[in-house]
RNA sequence: GGGCGAUUGGCUCAGCGGGAGAGCGCCUCGUUCACACCGAGGAGGUCACUGGUUCGAUCCCAGUAUCGCCCACCA
């Protein structure tokens, strides 16, 4: 027996001086690496690419833990498992970010000129880039360095290119004068996704134009844009208005008249049942316009500055709304005015300006071909997304999706392949061509949206449009995890770019394609997750100031509990919430396995041993392997669902609340082989029996492996370390999962239930709690021994474990002039107790009481039941006889109970 | 204006057509040689409200209320 010296093992994990060193190790071994020609069944999913914006924040940190768990699983599943990293320029975000930067000094990007600046932001790309690897280093991610990526590297270019000219050349891409979103601070067009609504407060004008019979009242929200009014519409079937439809009104403040349309769009209910049309300003009635072939009339310019020639030029579009306004009243033209009017107002996403909707000239993507077979890669199966609600989303946004304004008024990000003649002849340029040679030919000056680069992520970061191994063997991509709020964004557009990609057509397309509908998809299962929020539900912000620095959680309390924490919450598809209090509970469950496997080290245990035959077991032994086998099979089913929180879940309470708690007591016995408790030892837990103590130490060693497999995916750093030290094995990365595992890879010997084993350690827990309820009701102290005997447990299943009860509950020999004061039955055992002193018969008959109740109610309800005919006659079988089992343990337990109350008072 | 989801102990959340669960928090006790980042015991909930279906509803259905999220070109 090894002795138990104080040891080199600390009695406390150190997360720090771990993570470093085992991360380098995993690094050095290349155990990250993925080999495009393994035999192996492959996994593989792509990182989505944080934005060079910054650093991680804790909500990275949680879609990495969860991508980083289904990675580790599948490698020890025996899967060529890929997990890709890279990152995503971000455009809009990333220039915004460091055009910030330059303000500092007083400059504009202008100051720098278009070369240098980009010049800069890749500087900045370098630094922001660099931390966030540094980041996913410390939360232990798993991903295959050698194959990093990065959407504006050359390959990736490349991709975006072939695709774009691609697109053009099917006639899916083209070049519109439309009313777009447009950012007058950012000076760029959006999409529609780009913007955010807000409910705000306006006001709702509705203002006379024209004079007499003539005249119109028409409602605006906006009375400053009336300066390129062109029209006047009504509803076609107007009856108010029937008779002016085709007459002109004055505009007031101008004197221009404008003719009054009937258009089917105008809502007869709304204001007045007249509206004024502005072509150039508002998408509505731009499209009126056309409609009735109005002119456009622009009267603002791209920063919002009203351009009409009159009194208001050079006015803010905001200056410009109150100063019309003023006009208007002094005009008397002003009928009604309500305020505050709550509408929806679009802002920039990126910088909260008001979004002005503008008349440009833009390039398009036409969705129409593409959004369908999106949907129907969903609809028909070949991609699952999970939770399935989520699909309801994914389906009205693809069914229903407006063309796709790609370009953008920024220097950050991929040019536009497109060059232009002074004759205005346009040539889209291909990856491997030549822009057209000549005098005065211009490459379009605008770039892509950021979002038609990520689009292209799971199949450009795998060598497309190059027909590479990686691209063979990797693609379709395995799982995208992400959260659900870049559904649209991203998941949605990798999808139309996925299948448009990589399906094969006739004539080919440029790169490889599948011929397999099923085989071109970008990923076969979406699994989103939600976002994280603080202890009380609340969304993190920084004005909110509940946001949490991943770092900072993995520098105190170290990347496993801040994984554990992350991966507990988490449910598909439902937001995760976090505090300080939590990820010191996840500390402390790292601590607790390194508690058990510092006592299992210490105590011998044999991971290494072949496990012995259960008939030479003992019963502990056999009830923690049959507890093993079921937890097992539970944590492997629910992390193949993406059930994280509950996996955690499971494993958490088996490994505190069994195996702590329970076996490493019931074990103590067998491994100490003599002495315990101040008791010899029983023959039932092994003590004192050299066979039973090495399988007892072969049992606590197999657990242990076994259990920090199983934890390992979701805290691979403490798991790693204590794992290595009880086996001897290089890494617990490269081990074998304990659950099902890939094809034609070797499964560990199966473990299999041992139901006897299970109630028997069932009875004596329920049996020792009693006990020990007595014993706290009493005021024992723990530690104190009370001499009691145990009458009756030879005839039950317990006989074989006096001495284990007496030890877990410090129960001593009755010795001479022993006098038991008081009994607890329990499992057929009834322990006769000698306290030494009067008990508390308020506690106890208070205690008594309150079971009585309790039973009297179980008596009362399942009677009920059981002479509700109905019940009997059409209630499942197994719950009729469940109910009478109650029924009658009910009974019983108040015969016993009444009986000890009634002895109560006789007690000394 | 549409759509989706939620409402369970103090907080955050599981659960589910047959006697309400976890973590944290709270109370009591504790220097038993793995762990006080611990152990033992305990208190605490008419499962939002109203109807319906059912032998039986926290669970299914309808409605109400409150909250949250997504989408939206009604000026």
């Amino acid at each position: 027996m090894t002795a138990a010296q104080p040891t080199e093992i600390p009695p406390q994990y150190a997360p720090a001086e771990v993570e470093g060193r085992r991360y380098r190790f995993w690094e050095e071994r290349g155990l990250f690496t993925a080999d495009a020609a393994a035999a192996a069944p492959a996994f593989s999913i792509v990182i989505p690419p944080p934005n060079v914006t910054g650093t991680l924040h804790i909500g990275h940190a949680l879609d990495h833990t969860l991508i980083d768990a289904l990675v580790r699983r599948r490698r020890m599943q025996g899967y060529n498992a890929l997990w890709l990293p890279g990152m995503d320029h971000a455009g809009i975000a990333t220039q915004n970010v460091v055009e910030r930067e330059l303000a500092k000094d007083g400059l504009s990007r202008h100051d720098l000129g278009r070369e240098a600046f980009v010049e800069r932001v890749w500087q900045w790309k370098a630094a922001s880039g660099g931390a966030i690897l540094g980041q996913m280093r410390r939360l232990g991610d798993s991903v295959d360095w050698s194959r990093e990526r990065f959407t504006m590297d050359e390959g990736l270019s490349r991709a975006v290119q072939t695709i774009f000219k691609r697109l053009f050349d099917d006639g899916l891409i083209y070049r519109a004068q439309r009313i777009i979103n447009w950012c007058p601070r950012c000076l760029t067009a959006l999409s529609d996704i780009e913007v955010d609504h807000t409910d705000d407060e306006g006001e709702l004008v509705t203002v006379r134009y024209g004079d007499g019979p003539g005249a119109v009242e028409v409602a605006t929200t906006r009375v400053e844009t009336m300066l390129g009014d062109t029209a006047v519409a009504v509803h076609p079937d107007d009856p108010r208005y029937s008779r002016l439809v085709g007459t002109e009104v004055e505009l007031p403040l101008s004197g221009r008249r404008i003719p009054v349309v009937a258009d089917p769009h105008v809502d007869p209910e709304f204001g007045t049942g007249a509206v004024k049309v502005t072509p150039a300003h508002d998408p509505d009635d731009f499209e009126i316009g056309r409609r009735h072939d109005l002119p456009s009339l622009t009267v603002m310019d791209e920063r919002g500055v009203i351009t009409a020639h009159g009194p208001f030029q050079g006015l803010d579009r905001f200056e410009a709304r109150p100063a019309v306004l003023a006009a208007l009243r002094e005009d008397g033209r002003v009928v009604a005015e309500r305020r505050p009017y709550l509408h929806a107002v679009g802002h920039c996403q990126r910088c909260g300006t008001t979004v002005e909707p503008r008349l440009s000239l833009q390039w398009f993507v036409k969705v129409g071909p593409l959004a369908k077979a999106a949907g129907d890669a969903v609809r028909d199966g070949r991609v699952r997304i999970h939770p399935p609600q989520l699909a309801a989303r994914y389906f009205d946004w693809v069914d229903d999706m407006h063309d796709w304004c790609i370009s953008r008024q920024l220097w950050w990000g991929h040019r536009i392949p497109v060059w232009y003649s002074p004759d205005g002849d346009v040539v889209c340029v291909g990856p491997d061509e030549e822009p057209p040679a000549g005098e005065g030919w211009r490459q379009d000056p605008d770039v892509l949206d950021t979002w038609f680069s990520s689009a292209l992520w799971p199949f450009s970061t795998l060598g497309w449009p190059d027909d590479t191994a990686d691209l063979r063997t990797f693609y379709p991509t395995s799982v995208l995890v992400t959260g659900y709020d870049i559904l649209f964004f991203w998941v949605a557009r990798m999808m139309m770019f996925g299948l448009y990609a990589m399906t094969a057509t006739d004539p080919p397309g440029p790169g490889p394609a599948r011929t397999d509908p099923a085989a071109a998809v970008p990923f076969r299962t979406v699994a989103l997750h939600g976002l994280v929020r603080d202890q009380y539900g609340k969304k993190m912000s920084k004005s909110r100031g509940n946001t949490v620095d991943p770092l900072d959680w993995i520098d105190r309390f170290g990347a496993d509990a801040t994984r554990f924490t992350l991966a507990r919450g988490a449910s598909p598809g439902s937001d995760v919430a976090v505090s300080e209090e939590w990820v010191a509970g996840a500390r402390n469950f790292c601590n607790k396995l390194w508690n058990a496997a510092r006592f299992a080290l210490l105590n011998g245990a044999d991971a290494a041993a072949e496990l012995p035959a259960p008939a030479a077991l003992t019963v502990a032994d056999r009830w923690i392997l049959s507890r093993l086998a079921a937890v097992t099979a539970e944590a492997d089913e629910l992390f193949e669902h993406f059930e994280f929180g509950k996996a955690c879940d499971a494993l958490y309470h088996f490994a505190w609340d069994e195996f702590c708690d329970w076996y490493l007591e019931l074990a103590k016995p067998a491994l100490s082989g003599g002495v315990w408790g101040g008791s010899p030892p029983g023959p039932a837990l092994g003590g004192g029996d050299p066979a039973a103590a090495a399988g007892t130490r072969a049992v606590l060693g197999h657990v242990l492996d076994r259990l920090l497999r199983l934890i390992h995916p979701v805290m691979p750093f403490v798991t790693d370390e204590l794992w290595t030290h009880l086996t001897g094995g290089e890494s617990v990365m490269a081990a074998t999962w304990p659950g099902r595992i890939a094809d034609g890879a070797s499964a560990m010997p199966a473990l299999s239930r041992d139901l006897a084993a299970e109630a028997e350690i069932e009875a004596l827990m329920r049996l020792v709690t009693q006990v020990r309820r007595f014993r706290s009701d009493q005021g024992l102290r723990p530690s104190q021994p009370v001499p009691a005997t145990l009458s009756g447990i030879e005839a039950t299943p317990l006989a074989g474990h006096e001495t284990a009860i007496r030890a877990l509950l410090r129960l001593a020999a009755p010795g001479e002039g022993f006098a038991p004061t008081a009994s607890v039955q329990a499992e057929g055992v009834t322990v006769q107790l000698d306290t030494a002193a009067a008990i508390d018969l308020g506690a106890e008959r208070r205690r008594l009481e309150k079971d009585l109740s309790a039973a009297r109610a179980d008596v009362e309800a399942a009677e009920r039941k059981l002479a509700n005919p109905s019940f009997v006659e059409r209630a499942p079988q197994a719950v009729v006889d469940k109910n009478r089992e109650r029924l009658a343990a009910a009974q019983a337990e108040i015969a016993r109970l009444e009986e000890r109350l009634a002895a109560l008072p006789q007690a000394r």
